[in-house]
DNA sequence: CAGTATCCGCCATGATACTG
DNA sequence: CAGTATCATGGCGGATACTG
């Protein structure tokens, strides 16, 4: 066994320069990604459902998210064609795996923020 | 049993604007911040050790992560105060409970980016 | 070796206005 | 409602030079 798995796999080594991972990677760790993931992981949800329940993304970057994780098979848009339109995101298969490796991520960071620098420094400046 | 543990408390929700949960959120995926954090996971490294490691990184942007990560008391320096300098960096318990969250997307990216849009975009552009 | 200091480009991000 | 188009900006990130 080696310590590295990807040491055993030519391409996906992400601490190489221009492996294909860190694209992807690079999506997930976007501004906005996680966020967007872990949200269709709860459920999915329609364009303006997402964009309340995520405070403070601007139409833009949320349609460009949404745009990009089409493009990558995480994410799935259903536009059901009706006057007025009604769009439905939810997570494909593929997208699904992944949310089951970043929720963890969120849960942590929110059970366990108050042990970090960032809660000192925030109480101290308050 | 909520769907969303956060909404049980008030804080540490990460859909929230202005949550300090983002704040941590943002710094570990901030362009660097997983590759360090996994990289001092597999083994606690000199500076230089590291900067060969991840490959790609800047100076500037490896010191810069380093620090932030420094004072959310993620990551530990060891200055030897020698001549020629010799400083350790290796993760603190919080910093490997952390770790330990991102290792497996780290791992999923790696396995499954052939499964992602990305690998057929550079497969047609070949 | 392990950084810091400085300069700078540029693109990610955001605000606003507009549309089918 | 669900976006797109356009414009503006600032700060993220990189390159380089320098230092103890």
């Amino acid at each position: 066994m080696a310590d590295r798995i990807w040491e055993l796999l030519p391409d996906p080594d992400p601490f190489a320069a221009n492996c294909l991972s860190r694209v992807v990677l690079d999506h997930v760790t976007s501004k906005w990604g996680v966020l967007v993931l872990v949200a269709l992981a709860e459920e999915p949800m329609r364009w303006g459902q997402l964009h309340r329940y995520i405070d403070g993304i601007s139409e833009k970057m949320l349609a460009q998210t949404l745009r990009t994780f089409e493009a990558d098979g995480f994410v799935l848009r259903d536009s059901k064609g009706t006057v007025p339109p009604r769009v439905d995101y939810s997570l494909t298969p593929l997208g699904r795996e992944l949310a089951e490796v970043l929720i963890p991520l969120v849960h942590w960071v929110g059970k366990n923020v108050t042990r970090t620098g960032v809660a000192d420094q925030a109480g101290s400046a308050a």
